[in-house]
DNA sequence: TGAAAAAATGCATATCTTTGCAAAAAAAAT
DNA sequence: ATTTTTTTTGCAAAGATATGCATTTTTTCA
């Protein structure tokens, strides 16, 4: 399965030249080798936060949208702690957004819960950097996160 | 003929609500006593730039393309490059030194470009700590810097 | 004015996109 | 290794959007 690849080259191909249909951009895709449907593309474009724009020239194109992130991406829900925009997974560490100038808080926060599962965090200014102590899994920290911030889920 | 009245009120309407269909809108513009079919709505929000984006909560809403224009034709992108001191690599993540006061700008930047391969930034005062997505490379991360920031070496 | 040209609109339909569902594939647990 | 659970995918159909064409409305210009 080689869907983290597909996503790529999907960023490549629409940042590359301006594709108006997802029937164009599912041949451009096949002739890289990479096989596809329109239903799947569909669904990865809605994931990478991809949408058909008009291009001011009197067509439409496909264009990133600045503004939406991959959330579902990885097996995290979007969570209702209101500060908490996102949390995924990189490196065997935990990357947490939050709102501008929310890291610190709520790693603040995160850190007095005193959980073992976590080695240390780091916060920026809405980007948190969680790792996980040795032995510890993903999921472990997922859970531990879900204790300790009532409202994710 | 209504037509500017009617583009001000699309604009209004798509920008206070989150609206996922254009019969939606089209049921709330005649709330406000504007008639409208849909064929002229698909029309005028073409004409204004406005498209169907995935909203990051598994849906779909109507939002004005401005943000997207914006990066892809970012004045100051250029001005960025010469903040940008070093990039250098470490355990699978990319440290970028700027210069003093500079991180978070820069980091800002990067962020906005809302690409997949990388997972998060961290930006202190003159340091970026960027984590790319696991199965991401670092020569896949330059790559893609370089294509977020021109004028990188 | 009134005639001619341009722009806007509605209708019907074509084009394009999204989604429910079941099957396949992958990941996690035992 | 086998079972269970979760995720991904394709298919087909539903849903949503775009557009050609004819008509109406608005604008331009003599």
């Amino acid at each position: 399965m080689q869907k983290v690849g597909r996503l790529l080259e999907i960023e490549k191909l629409i940042t590359e030249a301006d594709i108006s249909t997802q029937d164009e951009l599912l041949r451009k895709l096949r002739e890289k080798g990479i096989p596809c449907t329109q239903a799947t593309l569909s669904r990865n474009l809605k994931q990478l936060g991809i949408s058909r724009v008009p291009d001011g020239s009197g067509g439409y194109k496909y264009s990133l949208s600045a503004t939406v992130r991959l959330i579902d991406a990885f097996p995290f829900k979007l969570n209702l702690v209101p500060v908490i925009r996102e949390i995924t997974e990189a490196r065997g560490m935990m990357i947490i957004r939050t709102l501008p100038g929310n890291a610190s808080n709520t790693a603040f926060f995160i850190d007095g819960a005193g959980r073992f599962e976590i080695a240390g965090t780091i916060a920026g200014d809405d980007t948190i950097l969680l790792i996980p102590r040795d032995g510890i899994t993903i999921p472990q920290v997922h859970s531990c996160l879900e204790s300790i911030l009532p409202g994710l889920h």
